[in-house]
DNA sequence: TAAAAATACTCCATAGGTATTTTAT
DNA sequence: ATAAAATACCTATGGAGTATTTTTA
């Protein structure tokens, strides 16, 4: 009888959240024979089946399910055995996989790599950038070392670690430029242009203006600041930006930039982690450079 | 760069547990050089070294150490994949490993043994018969399913089911077969033989009379129950035992077998299993196979 | 010097890939 | 008819064994 193998817990984990064995084979970067083989060995050994075979879309038995939990939860287990090995180096080496909010990547990165390159040679940084749930999901399956997003997250097994403040500014067009800043209720009268949904930072900008949802007519939406930004620049309405994005973004449009007086709109940025992860202390560390990266760029 | 295997774990599991290439490798039936090569293959995975290489006896670094700890941890959720996998069927198959007591297993085994070949086919029993202690810490380690044993074990952790109570008896020469039955204080000062160091049997012999350790002149010990009613046949003395024990033993030997009144001495036998065990169900079911083939003793 | 672990080298079992067939919608 | 999984077959790698060399107590 063969033994069961990691290998074949790594393929049945995939092949469960995938559900479907092509994309669980490549997600392995395996072929898909090569993973129904190994699919079938872990049946023969542990003696039950754990699909139901001829039917797709492809479903788990009982037993499947329980088991597919199970081999998560002894990966996990193994991945930060090599987690604790890491953290016995007085540095940061092998791979890091971090994710990091769309409103904060694209101003932290090249600053970020440019210095973990120069003080962790040898770490492998491998960035995932997505909205704060998925982070946080991929984070808790222990598929992301550590993510950059705003606090608080609060969620149970998951450390945070505050590393700044920022405020929003906000960006109008240049023929507006010597308008006074509006306050938030004024704000409200205007055209806010909006990140659409699911980013964090659309719902801040709406909690500043004590809104709850867009009002219907503030119905523009964009998948990126900068395109916002470029919105901005058409005449089309205003928005709001963090400071970290305002060099990098108002470089190729005809924007003016404001600060807010009274109550400004802010957010906290800081790094979240696996509570029971062994490299908590490199993890710090990491913190500090990307505090570091991000104050560069104000 | 190789990836971590269930394999190398085992190994360095054994490695930890052994502290010698040598034994290890036996315990996992492969040659020593084996066992060395996947143990410098973990620590190259790793990247960190788990032994001090050069020192005998064989030491673990203090990274080495954690590391077994999380290794054995990870191959008990492994096994246990295996015994989810057994619960999901519906009979007993598979192998067992049942540890007993040595007061229990001589007079319980060969028909616990009948009965399971009879009612589970394809049921592999792996057998190990030791003290309690040393029953519980392989039970915890996840190397023993479960075991017959005296309850209560009050172990946190572990699932005791009572199976049934059972009387000690008196043995005596049977030259004494007509005296009267002496009581635990007439008991404390005839001659008891008692089974050696570590048998819970022992203890609960003593506490009959109300003694905490052997006194000086009591000192002829015994490794077995056998031993015991042999030595009594030759008049050395009296001894206590079990009574599914009577018929095996008192079938050579020339003693006589008497009931105490008053206050008897007992035991609880009982099934022991981890808590976390997915077989539970199929352990209640041992029980009453046990349970069947301990009274067909009495 | 004796026991224990590391190396060297050879062999085989097993995992993987490509090509192809079977199956289910 | 088409997409997806299973099967067939070949190749290559990695784990195991035996023999031997190093190492340290």
């Amino acid at each position: 009888m063969t033994p069961l193998t990691l290998r074949q817990l790594r393929y049945f984990d995939a092949l469960a959240r995938f559900g479907h064995f092509g994309n669980a084979a490549a997600a392995c970067s395996v072929s898909q024979p090569a993973l129904s083989v190994q699919i079938k060995e872990l049946e023969t050994t542990l003696g039950a089946p754990l699909l139901e075979r001829g039917a797709r879309p492809l479903r788990l038995t009982p037993f499947g399910i329980t088991c597919a939990e199970r081999a998560t939860q002894i990966l996990q287990s193994v991945d930060e055995l090599a987690d604790l090995a890491r953290a016995a180096s007085d540095r940061l080496t092998g791979t890091l996989r971090i994710g990091v909010i769309p409103t904060i990547a694209p101003y932290l990165l090249p600053r970020l790599i440019g210095l973990t390159s120069q003080r962790h040679t040898g770490l492998d940084l491998h960035v995932r950038e997505t909205i704060t749930p998925k982070l946080l999901t991929e984070l808790k399956a222990g598929r992301l070392d550590t993510a950059v997003l705003a606090l608080p997250v609060d969620e149970p097994g998951l450390t945070e670690l505050p590393l700044f403040d920022e405020a929003f500014v906000l960006v109008r067009p240049n023929v507006d430029a010597n308008k006074p800043v509006p306050d938030r209720e004024a704000l409200r009268e205007m055209r806010l242009l909006l990140l659409e949904e699911g980013h964090c930072f659309r719902d801040q900008a709406l909690s500043f203006c004590n809104l709850r949802t867009a009002l219907p007519r503030e119905t523009l939406e964009g998948s990126s600041l900068s395109t916002l930004v470029q919105m901005v620049g058409a005449g089309i309405g205003v928005t709001l930006i963090p400071e970290m994005a305002v060099a990098v973004e108002t470089r190729s449009a005809e924007v003016s930039i404001a600060q807010f007086n009274d109550p400004q709109p802010r957010r906290q940025v800081g790094l979240v982690w696996r509570q029971a992860s062994p490299l908590t202390a490199r993890f710090r560390e990491l913190g500090e450079i990307v505090h570091e990266a991000a104050k560069s760029q104000r």
